[in-house]
RNA sequence: GGCGCGUUGGUCAAGUGGUUAAGACACCGCCCUUUCACGGCGGCUUCAUGGGUUCGAAUCCCAUACGCGUCACCA
């Protein structure tokens, strides 16, 4: 028996790849990495026929490989158990129930679904639990012969055996014990002979040698099902990790009315996936240290199902935004504009093929304005101050600041030595600010702070109190345009 | 309803019988930059409740409350 890891990541391709799911990845993926022959397998649960779609394979692939967590083995890729589509392996899953049927730990039930839900019904009104009452469980000969007649499509359940106590160690929570009797005969294997979730998970599982399955927590409950499973069919039982859920602001699982969910989202609203991994990583475990910031190569290295999480995590964004902050810092401004642009286009800041000239001078305005960004999409919120000579002085402060006695002359001298200047540059901007002051103390004796003078140009330039800074401003706008702004605004 | 899991500040969380109960995000204040931001410093605010056990409990036990998961021919 060796000591190789190997663990498994096994969506359902029946939608957008949820956050939640990208967490759930990512533990296994580290879990993986930590060690020099860990193998991370990558396999498609698509046995819910109707809701699984090819797009939400690719989309899941697609933002696994966006996320960097590459898989060893599974689809695509393939590898020594495949292949790695449940819908492709249902003959192995045949294999396996003809085998449960023959040793009687399994049998075929022909109540229709009708009878099932009174059933359960009935129990639900007494407070009892609504588990199969084993009508099937001991059909005759003549009985089976009856339904089939009736034309009746069996199900195949699972034995359960009674008064039986299910423990396995979890990862995460520690010891955990059920009782049988909580179970019931469960559906395995679906009319039209596809298997159930937790049948087929086990078989994979097994016959993958996934050595660890690290998923989410709603998966606890189902746990003991798929021990008796392992146990039935002789399996040695992985070690099973049930991290938490990810929960909305308002202690909810999180859903469309939190925001996005989707990894995808956040790709198209120009977060790192660096910073996602990062952001993720944090979320339900918790390094040693007080660092917050890690590369992948040390999360790699400092992760540890030990320091993960019990209880659920709120997810929140300003965290997520702080992280993506600081990784938007080491990258270089090309790249942030290029993940703006889609939104600016969209907003009709530019049209879909900019020139060479205009991508120019919009990546010296990125830098202006990237240390307000704590994603790209927020690149629009700026967009006006660059695009829009024709704003509107609103707010009554901004007004009140305009009223201020030294305030236009303020502005008028800022334009006049910006005409002065043969060099239009940030660097020759910036000094004319102190310039100003300087005048002000010897033409007329007024000492003016820093305020006095930047704000009333600030809003002379932009409407708006806050902004980035001045001097890079105003050299990407050009003189010419900024003594537009600075007249239309005074008149 | 049964079964199961959980509960440290607004949020992420460290903590495993003795700590001034870390750190981060957010918020607020100050400093820096004579603007704005970045950055630096500081503040705010926490052991769900009630009982035990113990010299001593956020830590162990039991109840209660609240939240969540699950009980499918979904995964």
């Amino acid at each position: 028996m060796s000591e190789q890891i190997r663990v498994r990541f096994a969506p359902s391709p029946t939608g957008p790849f949820h956050i939640g799911g990208a967490r759930s990845a990512l533990f296994n993926w580290l879990l993986a990495k930590k060690y020099t022959d860990g193998k991370f397998v990558l396999r498609i649960e698509d046995t819910d026929r109707v809701r699984s779609t090819k797009e939400s394979e690719e989309n899941i692939k697609a933002a696994l490989k966006w996320l960097g967590l590459d898989w060893n083995e599974g689809i695509d890729v393939g590898g020594e158990y495949g292949p790695y589509r449940q819908t492709e392996r249902l003959d192995i899953y045949k294999k396996f129930t003809d085998k449960l049927i023959a040793e009687g730990k399994a049998y075929y039930c022909y109540c229709t679904e009708e009878e099932i839900e009174a059933e359960r019904q009935a129990l639900r009104a007494q407070n009892k639990m609504p588990l199969y009452g084993g009508h099937c469980r001991n059909l005759t000969p003549e009985q089976i012969a009856k339904y089939e007649a009736e034309g009746r499509k069996p199900v195949v359940r699972f034995r359960t055996p009674c008064d039986h106590s299910v423990n396995f160690d979890d990862m995460v929570r520690g010891k955990m014990s059920f009782d049988s009797n909580g179970i019931g005969d469960f559906v395995i294997v679906k009319a039209d002979g596809i298997p159930v979730y937790n049948y087929a998970v086990v078989i994979d599982d097994a016959l993958m040698h996934i050595t660890h399955v690290i998923r989410a927590e709603e998966h606890l409950s189902n746990t003991p099902r798929q021990v008796v499973l392992y146990e039935a069919l002789g399996f040695p039982v992985p070690k099973f990790g049930h991290i938490s859920l990810i929960l909305g602001k308002d202690h909810t699982k999180m859903s469309k009315r939190h925001g996005a969910t989707s990894v995808e989202q956040y790709k198209n609203l120009g977060y790192l996936p660096e910073a996602i991994v990062n952001f993720l990583a944090l979320l339900g475990w918790a390094p040693q240290g007080e660092q917050e910031i890690f590369s992948i190569e040390e999360l790699i290295k400092e992760f540890s199902m030990e320091h993960v999480a019990k209880n659920p995590a709120v997810f929140d964004i300003d965290k997520l935004n702080w992280i993506n902050a600081q990784y938007m810092k080491k990258i270089p401004a090309e790249q942030i504009t290029k993940m703006a642009l889609p939104h600016l286009i969209a907003k009709g800041y530019i049209t879909e093929t900019p020139d060479d000239a205009e991508m120019k001078k919009l990546n010296r305005f990125t830098e202006v304005i990237r240390d307000h960004l704590s994603y790209a999409a927020q690149y629009v919120d700026f967009a006006d101050l660059y695009y829009n000579d024709d704003f509107a002085v609103e707010n009554d402060e901004c007004k009140a600041v305009l009223q201020e006695e030294t305030a236009s002359e303020v502005i008028n001298m800022f334009k006049q030595k910006l005409a002065e200047l043969t060099d239009f540059t940030a660097e020759n901007i910036q000094p004319i600010f102190k310039q100003i002051m300087k005048d002000f103390k010897a033409n007329k004796g007024i000492k003016l702070g820093g305020k006095s003078v930047y704000m009333p140009i600030r809003i002379a330039l932009t409407g708006q109190m806050h902004g980035p800074d001045l001097a890079g401003l105003v050299e990407v706008l050009g003189y010419d345009r900024a003594a537009k702004r600075i007249d239309r605004t005074l008149a």
